[in-house]
DNA sequence: GCATGTGAATAGATTCACAGCG
DNA sequence: CGCTGTGAATCTATTCACATGC
């Protein structure tokens, strides 16, 4: 019973939060316990992964039976650290920055938005989801107020870099980045990014390529 | 050879949007030939990779010399379809789907916003980015006129499932979903999902477990 | 000489298939 | 029995290292 001391693949991380909500939905309809091969269907991937999955965090199924999804919520939940706080900051209040803001459903993750910041004078001072924009230059402030957890950079490209330098500076280890731009940061620090173009771009060379197959032949391709 | 001849890895896909962008950084400040090892430190991954991931694509680089920066970009971009016309729909306009719509720079990518489709009386009608929003029964009328190529879910995880399905009626073979839920499509449409809560949950599973050296899950991560 | 292009080696993720246990 | 847990097999991606050719 020593809850994931083995290192847990990238890829494994990546579909913990996903299995996570499809338990809570669970939960939510009274669902007792629930069979890898249904929970792979609920999260869209193969059982043989939800099992080895699973098995990395521990072994938490009854052979012959499945999971509890209570039990199996408490455990993945412990493993995102779903029940600390984590103070979010958000830097660039522009049309991205504000739909972050209002995102719902963030503090029932442990999540919780703790400043936003931007630079535009007509921007610093507003209300949005209750709480007012500051200076970007207060940072250091709120910083020392309080551990910040995740810096969501949303400003444009030419101030990521920047932005990223100054959370760093200001102690923050983990940096989510909407901004079009690969930032560099140090070793210590997590980074992750979201980008719209590349998604969409990458949506569209298959598009084009199923294209061309279809022209060529009349074969089909799957899609995950 | 012939480009896209052989098929080219997944990994490979998702990263080619992104050296498209560096290069057209490049070709903006007059560079003409760039080393897989400058790609490389530009795009925050490995000088091999870069070679490996250009050669499926046909051999563009002079040995010795480097790869053309214009030459590249024009193979990098026929690739992914730059040069087309993709037309984009966005269902759900709340605060995602305006930053969508917002979204800059998507023209010079070869998209275009085709039609903007809400179920909100209060919002069906209002002007955002220059297209009115219309009442998505109008989906089937906006297909007919033009071939829509990517339809972006931006709805409450509620209605996602029953908007990607009337996509798929309607003939969209390429969506990207940031509804926090699992969708299901035909094998025959592509689909992507973007999720924030997730990407937040990932950063914060490496923070509580941070006795890991580096963690790193996307790409792009370079030290200072 | 020098940087590409690519087989070979390595690492990582997925899937299979079945032993093991409730 | 049924379903988990997991070694082994497979598939995919990354990295190495060097022959190749400008």
């Amino acid at each position: 019973m020593s809850p994931g001391r083995a290192r847990i693949p990238e890829a494994t991380v990546s579909r913990l939060p996903l299995y996570l909500r499809v338990l809570l939905d669970l939960a939510g309809e009274q669902v007792r316990t629930v069979s890898s091969e249904r929970l792979a269907e609920l999260a869209g991937v193969n059982a043989a992964k939800v099992r080895k999955d699973l098995s990395y965090l521990g072994s938490y199924g009854t052979r012959g039976v499945g999971y509890d999804v209570d039990f199996l919520i408490d455990h993945v939940g412990r493993e995102l650290g779903v029940t600390s706080d984590w103070p979010l900051v958000i830097v660039g209040l522009g049309n991205l920055g504000r739909a972050l803001a209002n995102y719902g459903g963030l503090s029932s993750r442990g999540f919780r938005m703790a400043a936003l910041l931007d630079v535009d004078p007509s921007v610093v001072g507003e209300k949005i989801a209750d709480l007012a924009v500051r200076h970007l230059d207060e940072l250091e402030r709120v910083a020392a107020a309080e551990r910040l957890a995740v810096g969501i950079i949303a400003t444009p490209p030419a101030a990521a870099q920047d932005v990223a330098d100054r959370l760093v500076a200001a102690g923050v280890t983990a940096i989510l980045n909407f901004a079009p731009v690969v930032l560099s940061v140090p070793d210590h620090v997590t980074l992750r990014k979201v980008d719209l173009a590349v998604e969409l771009q990458i949506l569209t060379f298959y598009q084009h390529h199923q294209a061309r197959l279809r022209a060529v032949a009349g074969d089909g391709e799957e899609s995950a």
